[in-house]
DNA sequence: ACCAGGAACCATGCAATGCAAGATACTGCC
DNA sequence: GGCAGTATCTTGCATTGCATGGTTCCTGGT
């Protein structure tokens, strides 16, 4: 119930944070962590391990990521995810999606009628 | 199944389609099927009946609307839903979250380091 | 009167996903 | 050895869209 965020945006997030997450990967391989900081620094993105990490298992296990294990200068080691061809191409499908979407409750909030354009 | 409008808009709906029901009662009350076929008008927005009517019960015990039957001038009577104080209320709550996790998406689609502004 | 068909509504069971809470493991410092 | 900090992962749960099927009511043909 954090007001600022709460069930409002929880809910919007659901089947975004994925892609969220494949683009974040699009330049360079990141670890879990360095995510969470990533997503956080959208506060309306900002998330939980208990998010993140099995969200990251299905994306392995889809064949969107690949992960590589590296030691950390300081602390255990961290599993880096990059983004394969599948993970890319499905990156570009949401890209495609997005905008149709994002237009179509755009049009329902300002317009609901729609007769008055 | 729908292919284009498949897993990835159907978890976008997610969270989205309650909203887009009330913003469609923001000017009139209006029964299940035409609500129906307002959502379609949008494609991505197109939904089933065993979607709307749980959505709209739970709108009603939730109190975010008011029902009112109503006898149709050719079949079965219909079930009229007018937005209460309370639905207008979640609905600007949800017109004020909207803007800043669409900004957040289109940020993390075109821009994903944030650095080269 | 009777039956077929369609419009409208509703309930049940399932799948996908975000989340809170907790468990485990590695490193460095004292 | 013990403690704190970083990082990963698992379990159980709540929410929500969806497919399927069933019920009620009206209309039209015979």
């Amino acid at each position: 119930m954090n007001e600022a965020g709460g069930r409002v945006s929880s809910q919007l997030r659901k089947g975004v944070l994925e892609y969220c997450v494949l683009a974040l990967l699009r330049d360079e391989p990141k670890y879990g962590v360095e995510l969470l900081t990533e997503l956080s620094a959208v506060s309306v993105m900002t998330t939980s391990q208990g998010t993140i990490y099995p969200l990251l298992s299905r994306l392995r296990r889809e064949g969107f990521v690949d992960t590589e294990l590296r030691e950390s200068p300081s602390g255990p080691p961290r599993r880096y995810y990059a983004l394969t061809a599948l993970g890319t191409a499905a990156l570009a499908e949401f890209a495609g999606a997005w905008p149709l979407f994002r237009d179509a409750v755009d049009h329902f909030l300002t317009d609901p009628q729609g007769d008055t354009a």
